[in-house]
DNA sequence: TAATAGTTAATGGTCTGACCTTTGCAGAAT
DNA sequence: ATTCTGCAAAGGTCAGACCATTAACTATTA
């Protein structure tokens, strides 16, 4: 009989850690405190054998949260110096990129499919709920794509900046994540298709870029919520025509 | 001499640990069996007491090898039983996404509106990619739907298998995984928002959503995109009403 | 005979303490 | 002021132990 209230008492007090496992729950707090801003972009963690004892756990379990952290790239340790918050706000995928894209090629033809699905409607979003500031960083990010025109890499930098903050004017952290990390995924491709022959005039294929991106900037600035739409479909597609073959 | 020799050869076939760590090259192992089908998923990896002694390294480097294929999605860890590589083959997305929403809490508002996006398109495209084996699976799933309309838990999960079967449909994984998560991450809000007064007719309401969902139905059958897509919008928002407030 | 309760061996999870290589930096030598 | 040197601290790895959980087997029981 008691036993039974115990266990019923149980149930209701263990519901958090019934089924975690330490690391996991270490994992939790970490990000739990990146979260909350205790632990900033850059930030230095304690070291392993001190963060052992604060936390109260063994060496080896601290080590595969860290480890999870790692993968997911939040975190990055560097040998004989310490382990450091990453910078790359939002990279926990570009770890695991290499071993996930090798068990399938299809994905890149679905992710690029899901990136125009998602892009053009985020465009559509924005257009509606853009802000003046936000219309400002997309102007200097055009910028900053138009002196580094020359740069691929540079280039490709502020190209991401330029889509991402469009994410963001929609106020849509979900979205944001998403084609944060759809675009993590595909940065890695591009890259790759950028050492390709640049006979056929890359320049070229570049300034019209620009100019798609210029069309887009353009929508927002009027609010035109179905044009700015039209364009970043425009612009997924074509700039899609190099990644596809 | 014979030293260097040695070390030319161990080169040569050593190749993925050159600058890697050593549990990196454990893991590029074992995607490698796993890439080449010499694992196949629900298979069992030897304990990792053997396994350190096969690999020849210790136990902590291969538990955090481990420990990354896990985060990772690629296997999966069970206590007293053994590990095994998932079936779930393409867990990896949901895995590493879901520390990453940790980090802005969850907008139930987001996650709707951005399953709105994609879920709209997810049915356009379906609809034109839809096979007869698919569409048998979404009848048998909405004859379930109509036997269970009086069992709340059972009628959602059975909508549940509707949707995802939809998503299945497009062939396209990535958007498969994304809408799974979405989707899961609703499913918890919308079981809360069951236990809510059922005075004003859920009747009436669970009728209605029959209605809708036999309407997807008819579209995805004709392969009629624009419709299918209509009928999947007005759906999502029919359905999003309770969840709003 | 069939169902149940106890036993056991193997597994993943954790802890400890040791050793290695790499790195940063202070102090010595120039 | 610059370069070299050595040491301390960091992460990476290893070995062996113990724990909790699970599956399979065995003996007991109805």
């Amino acid at each position: 009989m008691k036993t039974q209230e115990q266990e019923k008492l149980a149930m209701k007090e263990m519901k958090p850690d019934a089924r975690t496992s330490l690391s996991d729950g270490i994992v939790e707090q970490v990000v739990d405190l990146i979260s909350r801003d205790v632990l900033k972009p850059g930030d230095r963690l304690p070291s392993e054998r001190e963060l052992c004892k604060r936390l109260g756990v063994g060496r080896s379990s601290l080590r595969e949260a860290l480890r999870s952290l790692a993968v997911m790239g939040i975190i990055d340790g560097r040998v004989g110096d310490g382990t450091f918050v990453s910078n790359s706000n939002k990279r926990y995928l570009e770890k695991t990129l290499q071993w996930g894209l090798l068990l399938d090629r299809k994905r890149v033809q679905d992710l690029i499919e899901t990136r125009l699905m998602l892009e053009s409607q985020t465009a559509f979003l924005a257009a509606q709920r853009v802000t003046p500031d936000n219309i400002k960083t997309i102007e200097e990010t055009l910028r900053g794509m138009e002196a580094s025109i020359a740069q691929p890499d540079k280039y490709l930098e502020f190209d991401l900046q330029f889509h991402l903050t469009i994410a963001r004017a929609t106020q849509n952290s979900i979205l944001y994540s998403l084609l944060s990390m759809i675009r993590g995924y595909l940065q890695e491709w591009i890259k790759g298709s950028l050492a390709e022959p640049s006979t056929d005039g890359t320049d070229t294929r570049a300034k019209l870029s620009l100019l798609e991106h210029q069309k887009i900037l353009d929508a927002l600035r009027k609010g035109a919520a179905d044009q700015a739409q039209q364009a970043m479909t425009e612009h997924i597609l074509s700039s899609s025509v190099d990644l596809q073959r």
